[in-house]
This record gives structure tokens, sequence and C-alpha cells, in this order.
DNA sequence: TTTTTATCTGTAATCATTACAGATTTGTTG
DNA sequence: CAACAAATCTGTAATGATTACAGATAAAAA
């Protein structure tokens, strides 16, 4: 997990101004466990900064993202980017159903991005390695293969369940 | 490269109905090189099948994508979900600038799956591996990292070049 | 053929994300 | 420290890919 002063520091190197929002959402994306879209942080933050706009949260995920502080991951079934503040290389587990994102630690992505960057001649900044479920096809939609709670709530392998819009 | 019969049999096992419509998007599908967009098929396919719904694409798109036939990669830049059909293990770079994906053989890919399928405990029926290029940062947004030869259009290592809408 | 049900089509939403323009800051310079 | 230029913010108004919907069609089964 990359820490707040990690993303600061990264946007202050890139040659971005340090303001309070970037701060804020920076000390957001590293204070959250799960793989937060622009929407939530915005939701989150909104309650301290009333005046925060949604527009500059994603402003500044997208200025994190071409530095590669965080990364995207794309949508997890719903309509909203995922973010991604753990840059640790590892593989990301998706449920088309419940919308969540779970880690996996791996070391063949290591071995990956070593690959990638040989061909592309240049260090890897930023990409993707997301397997998502195929809860969809299942007879109970509740069934998701990662976790079987996930119909009444309760606590599971994921972080909270985020509704479908 | 998955075949044009290869995929409609998979929707067929699958219990949907083979319809000309089905049939065609999967020719498609196979006879293509590049890692199509919803909007892409449709404009191709609708100089055959005048009556052809871009809905339709979709619907079917989907579908193949929920029983692993092709995989969804997500947006390349632009706002487009990029589709692709060929379903062998590898590593795909998305230029951020030119929205081209090109394929980059993986053995260690294979070794991702293999840790996926044991961490759910099912076999892996989708994902999507991308790490897109830092072109945006680059002082010529013409300088793609892929290849040096994009702005004037000339012929590199991607497939044709679709504009940013 | 008749029936049942999936699939198609065209159009009308939906809504995440961007574009924009003016108001505010930030960092810098004298 | 005041003044300036450039970057950043904010609120609102697009944009446009994708989805929802309802009636019309066509596929598979009886």
């Amino acid at each position: 997990m990359a820490t707040r002063s990690e993303l600061t520091s990264a946007l202050k190197d890139a040659g971005f101004r340090l303001t309070p929002q970037r701060t804020a959402i920076c000390a957001a994306l590293a204070a959250r466990e799960d793989h937060p879209t622009a929407q939530s942080i915005h939701e989150e933050l909104k309650q301290q900064y009333e005046s925060l706009s949604l527009t500059t949260v994603y402003q500044t995920l997208d200025s994190l993202v071409r530095i590669g502080a965080i990364r995207s991951l794309g949508t997890a079934g719903d309509d909203s980017v995922h973010y991604e503040p753990n840059i640790e290389p590892h593989i990301n587990l998706a449920c088309l159903t419940c919308h969540r994102i779970r880690d996996l630690e791996s070391e063949a992505v290591r071995e990956l991005e070593r690959e990638v960057s040989e061909a592309t001649g240049s260090k890897v900044l930023s990409g993707r390695v997301v397997y998502y479920s195929d809860c969809l096809l299942r007879a109970d939609p509740n069934e998701c293969p990662f976790s079987s709670k996930v119909a009444d709530g309760t606590a599971n392998t994921f972080g909270n369940v985020e509704p479908k819009r």
C-alpha cells in the first residue's frame, strides 16, 4: 500500500503543485483498503471538504495514474473505473456481481512486468491484471465464486459491498 | 485466435440460440486482427446487415465474454471497451494515445492463470492483462512508446489507427 | 403447424466522465 | 511583501458509450 506521503511526493516530484484537495485525495487513497472509484472518494471527502469538486477528484486520480503512483483497473461489472492504490505487483480478482475487487499475491506478476519492460524498452508505469468471475452465469447470482456470503451482507474476503447503480 | 466456428459452438454449447446476427458477429471477431469495440464491429457489419442493431452487438459480445469465449480488456484511453478474441494467455500493451492494443506473448501469464485457478478453486473464465503506456505524459503526444511512427499513419507494430472520439 | 420463449430492433434513457470558463490559489520575482 | 503568471478549482453543461424497454420476429420444441 502506498502511504499518503508517497503519493503526495510522487505528485510533487512530477511537477504538480500540492494543494489541500490533492493532499486529501492522496490521504484517502492511502487510507482505504478497497479499490475506490472517483465517486466513492468524492463522497468520502465531501463531508470534510464541502466544496471539493468531483471534477477535481477525477483530475487528480488521472494525474496519479499517469505518473504511475496508482493504477486504473477498469470497471468491475459496474460502469465505474476502480483505482488501485497498491502498485506492488499482484493479481486483482473482480466479482462481476458484487463489484468488489480482491488482491491476490503473485510472484508471476513480477515476472510479467519484467517481460513488459523488456518488450517496451522502458519501465512499466501502469497496468492492470484483473481476473473477473462468472457470477452472472450462475443460477443464483448471489453465489459469488470468491465468497459464499455476499447475499446477506456478512463479512467476507472482500471489503464493503457497493451496490450496482 | 478463435475461429468463427469455435465462437459459435461456444455459444451453442452454453445454451444460446444460433442466429444469423450472432454468427455474423462471431465471424467478424474471428476475422479481425485488432481489438475491436462494439461500435467498430457494428460499423463493419452494418454494411451487409442493414438492420443489425448496435444493441445486439453489445448483447452478443457480453454473452461471449460471460461464457469465456472472448475477453473484455476495458478501455484504452478512449471511452470504449475493447474486446479480445484471442483467449490464448498473453499480455496486452495498450497505447493511451492511439488507443491501439498490441499482443505480447508471455509464458508468465499461463502461470498467472494457474495461480488464479488455484486461488478461486475454479477454471479461469475471463480476465485482462493490460499494460498501458505513458504517452500522454510525453512532450510530444505523438511519440508513442510502442512505435515512433504513429503521427504520420505509417504502418507500425499496431493495427489500424482508431481516432479518439 | 402451433406454441413457447429467446432474440432483435429502434428508440429513449442512464449516468460516468469530460469540457469549459470564470474564480481562486500557488509559487515566483522584484 | 506586493504583483504577476500559471496552475488549479469549482459548478455546470455537455458528451457519448452503454443499457433499459416494449413490441415485432424468429428459433426450437411439441
